[in-house]
RNA sequence: UGCGGGAUCGUCUAAUGGGUAAAGACACGGCACUUUGAAUGCCGCGAUGCCGGUUCGAGUCCGGCUCCCGCUUCCA
């Protein structure tokens, strides 16, 4: 039977893009019809910053009965590349989002965009500029500086029109000349001081080829494109703010749809990286493993950590839609993550760092099965059998040899229970030549098999084993954040990327694990008790010699004190 | 010395044509329960950037100030 888990009922807060989306479908604009879209460059693989974008716009389309399409925005050959394509697509399926059949690429939208380029030429609205790059910036002025015209802005239409398509048929060199839009040198805004509308680029293009050596830059492809998809609202971050009375310029001066343009802030995490720049950065030089190593803030590095994809969904849910700059914690993503795999992971016992118990009350040569629930949060979560002997592991942690009071776990002459099995007592300590513990005599409780003691007597403190004859060893790896600071990325005078880097974001472990974990299914989830989360890494991992990462800590509600 | 956008508990958000004692989640602290020091439950902590104005009443409206973010790529 089904425990109604009440989603317990939180307000559902409207946000201001819902609010707006909201107020166009009640006042019939766009016939009531919501079409969004996601539109990633393929030039690096999407991290948790795009899971929010890809929430918002395909959860608006799922809400309002619309649509969202997926669309590359693929007018930069130079970084672009199918790899990151495919990456792309698989990433928001993982998340839980389909695209249907509205797969769109810019690239698709050369010929038309060049039709249009025509248009503005032959109004009077686009010309063939030859000034370089350091000449355009120079020309173009600052904040309070007025900006210059080029000497190429009053060209003929005839001249700008022979000049572009000879551009188009590869006469001249790479940046050797421009396309401009004919708008205001003196704008206040830096956008509308004749922006580039097409650069020379005799470079190879993921999807179309050879076949052009001019490339639409973004800001001339992005408003047309969700113009041509018949998108309703197009939703971007603030930096895009200040694009949007261009991207409005183009449309007008086309006569084509108008797509409302709504910003919103980005989504930063603390001890998180979004710049794509920066990550690339990271893979290059080898700080970490690839895209999808485990601490990366990409959707492939968190899946492969083993971050369920309904934890994502609900952390960018729970973020909020705002036009204010901020920075979530960590914790909140964290939270999401543990409340996830507290109901699906199931439960096994792994010793992380472990320490030999011998019970010496125990028949030599013997052992038995024990049975553990998988996981108490799932009543038809079933039970294993585990088995118990003479020799076991336990965490060095969960011995103490002068314990302070609130220690509740094992120290000499008191009784810990092992979970699932009997009380133990220690009795002695043995040590190596360097004094460092090697081993625990103890003894244990028949009568207790059951957890408790017939006599009535507590204990305070219940801790996890293995054993020893029949564990497995497993590679463990002990993922932390990537960086220390807060504000990853931010990098102090005279330092680089890789100074910040947490040098202990990655530890490796040699653990001994239960044997029910050696043929553990490939990403499949546990909890290892007591201890966090962890899952079986896709790559690495092998049927026999399971390697396992660390998805997230447990919660711990022991903090020893700090004073001696 | 420009243009655009912001500013509510430590953090992220609520308070939707001015109207209770500014609400929730996370974090933090405490308690209860527990064969995971987990989970769960309960309690606590804690904010409207500043100055003025309008009003019976302002987080919300008006004026001034301060601070933060973005923008001077033929990147997106």
């Amino acid at each position: 039977m089904n425990t109604p888990e009440s989603d317990k009922a939180e307000p559902e807060h409207v946000d201001f893009i819902r609010q707006i989306i909201a107020d166009d479908i009640a006042s019939g604009k766009n016939g009531g019809k919501v079409v969004t879209r996601f539109p990633p460059e393929p030039n690096g693989y999407l991290h948790i910053g795009h899971a929010k974008s890809i929430c918002l716009n395909f959860g608006l389309a799922k809400e309002t009965g619309g649509v969202c399409h997926l669309r590359f925005d693929d007018t930069n050959p130079e970084k672009e590349d199918t790899e990151y394509v495919e990456s792309i697509m698989d990433d928001v399926r993982w998340l839980g989002f389909d695209w249907d059949d509205n797969l769109f690429y810019a690239s698709d939208y050369f010929e038309q965009l060049y039709d249009w380029a025509v248009k503005l030429i032959k109004d009077g609205k686009a010309y063939v500029c030859d000034l370089s790059t350091e000449e355009v910036r120079e020309y173009r002025g600052g904040w309070n500086k007025e900006g210059k015209d080029s000497p190429n802005r009053d060209r003929s239409v005839e001249e700008n029109l022979d000049l572009f398509t000879r551009m188009k048929n590869g006469e001249f060199k790479d940046g050797e000349k421009s396309l401009r839009a004919k708008i205001d040198m003196n704008s206040s805004n830096m956008n509308l001081r004749d922006p580039a509308m097409y650069r020379i680029r005799h470079q190879h293009h993921h999807r179309t080829g050879d076949k052009w050596c001019i490339y639409p830059t973004y800001d001339w492809t992005h408003g047309e494109s969700d113009s041509l998809e018949g998108i309703t609202h197009s939703i971007c971050t603030l930096e895009f703010e200040n694009h949007r009375p261009l991207y409005d310029w183009y449309i007008e001066a086309l006569g084509i749809h108008h797509p409302q343009q709504i910003e919103f802030a980005r989504l930063n995490v603390t001890h998180t990286l979004t710049s794509k720049r920066k990550l690339l950065e990271l893979v290059e030089q080898g700080h970490v493993t690839g895209w999808d190593d485990p601490r990366m803030p990409t959707i492939s590095g968190m899946r492969r950590r083993g971050y369920p994809a309904d934890a994502l969904r609900d952390f960018c849910a729970h973020t909020g839609v705002t036009k204010f700059n901020g920075m979530t914690d960590l914790a909140l993503l964290e939270l999401y993550v543990r409340g996830s795999l507290n109901k699906t992971a199931n439960r096994a016992m792994a010793i992380i760092d472990p320490l030999k118990v011998v019970i010496e009350n125990y028949a030599d040569g013997e052992s038995e099965m024990r049975q553990a629930k998988n996981n108490p949060e799932d009543e038809e979560g079933g039970i294993r059998e585990m088995p118990f002997g003479r020799e076991l592991y336990i965490e060095r942690a969960d011995f103490m040899e002068d314990a302070p009071k609130k220690f509740f776990r094992l120290t000499v002459g008191k009784e810990v229970r092992l979970k699932n099995a009997f009380f133990l007592k220690c009795n002695e300590v043995i040590k190596d030549d360097a004094g460092e513990i090697v081993e625990l005599r103890c003894t244990y409780d028949p009568e207790t098999s059951g957890g408790k003691a017939p006599d009535g007597r507590k204990v305070k403190g219940t801790i996890h084993w293995v054993s020893a004859e029949h564990a497995v060893d497993a590679e463990v790896r002990l993922y932390d954040v990537l960086f220390e600071n807060e504000k990853a990325g931010e990098i102090p005078e005279g330092m680089e990327l890789k100074d910040t880097l947490n040098p202990k974001s990655l530890e490796v472990k040699q653990a001994k694990v239960e044997p029910s974990l050696a043929t553990a299914e490939a990403g499949s989830s546990f909890q290892f008790e007591r201890t966090g989360y962890f899952c079986v890494d896709v790559k690495d991992s092998s049927p026999g010699k399971p390697v396992f990462n660390r998805t997230v800590t447990l919660k711990s509600g022991y903090k020893p004190k700090p004073a001696e």
